[in-house]
RNA sequence: GGCGAGGUAGCUCAGUUGGUUAGAGCGUCGGAUUCAUAACCCGGAGGUCACGGGUUCAACUCCCGUCCUCGCUACCA
């Protein structure tokens, strides 16, 4: 990895075709990594810059079923909405692929029959639910049934939705199949597993040669290397039919797990792109390999990645996963379901022509080392305040300067003062310190840096008042708004990484390319003579009304997803199921936490004919000082259970709002304890 | 509860081989200016560096403890 480095393979995190991308995917990952790409385009380095989307899995099997149409048509929409705001944002991929594709298919299942071969996977069989009528094995996600837990009517096979616990689809009461309504039979499956335990000193020395990755990063990394449990094997197969069929001969109907083969769609994309050529930028060592990402997928990224490649062989391992944390959006998280989100086709429509001022804002405020918030009102003083104020008004100085005195052409310089040789040393320094920035993955100090290019050049012309000399020191204007111009032009390069568009615009202003990055570490740009055209303002102010209704969009939005979310009803029951439940009034006596427990309370509930431990996970809503002498409707007649080492004998029943909210069902205090409730 | 990350000016952040009056941008206040989208430029105010101990001649920086935020994980109506 101290080898010469001869080309970049950049990988920006494949988005998953079940949603639009929103400001939290860009912020996070997709523009990082496009700066990043764009630089080294501009070193003149040769890379390519990959991505896709990301089109298995059971949650779009489950979104398709949801609405009716058939996955790929699911996944075929957001496809084409994600590649196509990506575009337009100006994420320069050089291919942006989709894991649905042909390419992918025969590479992912390449790369499982290699792991095989090796003896990297291990088989075993399991007993899993499969339905007989629709004749397929359910994901846990298809199996609906009773919570053993709260008993909860409509639990999912990996979760109830009501209590929050994890299931596995064998605890449900009475499952049932969400395909067919069957009742689903236990059948003998089988499914191959990568196991980890025995590469976790190999991935711990991996790890540990890249001391130098952000803390957030390494950090985790380290905790699930060194967690007590050591690293668990994980199943590279599902079955579905879904997905990518596993290559081999007694697999009917089973799919390589979307995780194993998400991954391997940075590899498809590449051959997709180069042909055979791919090899160099995936398994020779002088390549650098760059993963961007969000925090949520380091572990993936660091470990379970890096550990198929070692496992196939051959493969050389990410050098930097320069992972970002997360953005809020108004101090709240960004959440699909809830609708919480400023999604990126809808700003490129609202705010057409602004591509640049989404990009800016959200590289000064991307969340490189902690979470961040993204605020409108931010939003709009980072435009007015920073790119129209700073940026674009010292561009517009010296176009509107430049037009009125000279008509447009840049004069000679006469003799060079020392404030002129400060700018114009400063002009040529500009790429080495961004570049330093830049290497280090620090792109809101880069930008910052480059902005300072255009603070240098507003106070170098009002230290300078060329307006005011025009009048009786001619050379000595002209050799000051030869300076400008270069600041200027200086400007229109190093703006192209962040700012693409408006740097394009102004490089055809000033008549000249993008150029190489190592020919703008240089003061003079532009030769007298040249001419500096100007195509109106980079930038412009947004009002606060613009403000105001994007807020308003964001609310409007939220309660309409808000609205409708009460849980469906229940299937009927009879009244003697009804008769089953003992139902009492109680009041609590005593309450404590539990230890080594966040969300458990221990309390000592009165019920008339005895007192009763029950463990109730409220902790998290009422403290146990509130709680001694609270009139509660108990489950008295609830099978036992053990939870975090105390039995629980019975259950308090709570109201829950949209948010979560607990409250305790009324009873009024006047009502004895033991008294039944039905 | 365990593990990880973070807690520095109104806001967003920088600052660790410990060392003079803790920095930047934006905001705010005052001044100056008019080439420029009332923009630019200069200056001021503003910080118990989450809190409490400890080590040291010296701590934002090292050690111990506490609190808060986020994530993973356990546990849960």
């Amino acid at each position: 990895m101290s080898t010469d480095i001869s080309r970049y393979t950049i990988t920006a995190a494949l988005p998953y075709a079940n949603g639009p991308v929103h400001i939290g995917h860009l912020a996070g990952c997709y523009l990082p990594s496009d700066i990043y790409a764009r630089y080294q385009r501009k070193q003149g380095r040769e890379l390519i810059f990959v991505c896709g989307t990301d089109e298995h899995g059971a949650a779009i099997n489950m979104k398709a079923q949801a609405e009716g149409v058939q996955p790929k048509e699911i996944v075929d929409k957001y496809h084409a909405i994600i590649r196509d705001s990506l575009k337009d944002i100006g994420i320069s991929f050089d291919i942006f692929s989709r894991t649905s594709n042909e390419t992918h298919h025969k590479t992912a299942q390449e790369f499982f029959k290699e792991m095989y071969k090796n003896g990297s996977l291990e088989e075993k069989t399991t007993a899993q639910y499969y339905d007989p009528q629709a004749g397929q094995f359910l994901a846990d996600r298809f199996i609906m049934g009773e919570c053993p837990n709260c008993h909860f009517a409509e639990a999912y096979g990996d979760q109830c939705e009501n209590c929050g616990t994890s299931l596995s689809p064998t605890e449900l009461i009475s499952p049932k199949s969400r395909l067919s309504g069957a009742a689903p039979e236990l059948k003998e499956t089988k499914h191959w597993f990568l196991p980890l335990d025995h590469l976790s000193d190999k991935i711990k020395s991996y790890i540990q040669s890249h001391k130098d990755w952000k803390p957030n990063v390494y950090g985790q990394c380290m905790s699930w290397l060194e967690s007590k449990d050591g690293l668990q094997a994980r199943s590279m197969t599902r079955d579905l039919d879904w997905g990518i069929p596993v290559p081999l001969d007694d697999a009917e109907g089973k799919v390589l797990y979307v995780w194993f083969d998400a991954p391997i769609g940075y590899i498809s994309a590449t051959k997709e792109l180069l042909g055979d050529a791919w090899v160099d930028y995936w398994k020779k060592d002088d390549t650098k390999l760059v993963h961007f990402i969000g925090k949520d997928n380091i572990v993936f990224h660091c470990i379970t990645f890096p550990a198929m490649l070692m496992e196939h062989g051959g493969f050389h391992l990410a050098d930097e996963v320069p992972a970002n944390e997360f953005l809020n959006l108004e101090g709240k998280k960004i959440s699909t379901s809830r609708n919480w989100a400023v999604w990126l086709h809808e700003y490129l429509e609202d705010f057409k022509g602004q591509e640049d001022v989404l990009r800016y804002v959200l590289t000064a405020t991307a969340p490189e080392s902690k979470d961040n918030d993204f605020t409108w009102l931010d939003f709009q003083t980072r435009n007015n305040s920073e790119l129209v104020a700073i940026l674009g008004n010292f561009v517009n100085r010296v176009q509107v300067l430049m037009q009125k005195y000279y008509d447009g052409a840049i004069p000679a310089a006469s003799k060079l003062e020392t404030v002129d040789e400060e700018a114009l040393t400063e002009v040529a320094a500009a790429p080495t310190t961004i570049e330093e920035s830049l290497e280090k993955y620090r792109f809101r100090e880069a930008l910052s840096r480059m902005m300072s290019l255009a603070r240098l050049g507003n106070k170098y012309l009002a230290d300078q008042e060329p307006w005011k000399r025009i009048k009786d020191q001619p050379q000595r204007t002209a050799t000051i708004m030869y300076v400008a111009a270069q600041i200027t032009a200086q400007l229109s390069q190093m703006m192209e990484p962040f700012l693409p568009f408006s740097a394009a615009k102004l490089q055809e202003d000033l008549g000249m390319e993008n150029w190489a990055w190592s020919e703008c570490s240089r003061k003079e740009f532009l030769a007298p003579g040249s001419k500096i055209a100007s195509s109106g303002h980079l930038f412009s102010k947004v009002e606060d009304k613009i403000i105001e209704a994007q807020k308003d969009k964001l609310e409007a939005m939220a309660k309409a997803a808000q609205g409708p979310s009460y849980e469906p009803v229940k299937d009927e029951i009879q009244f003697e199921d009804f008769t089953k439940l003992d139902l009492r009034v109680g009041t609590i006596v005593s309450a404590q936490k539990v230890k080594k427990a966040n969300k458990l309370l221990h309390l000592e509930v009165d019920l008339g004919f005895e007192t009763r431990t029950i463990v109730s996970g409220i902790a998290e809503h009422f403290s146990p000082e509130e709680l001694p002498g609270t009139k509660v409707s108990v489950v008295a007649n609830l099978a036992p259970r053990k939870l975090r080492g105390v039995m629980s004998q019975g259950m308090i029943l709570m109201a829950e709002d949209s948010d979560g909210k607990l409250t305790f069902t009324s009873v009024p205090e006047s009502m004895p304890n033991g008294s039944i409730i039905r």
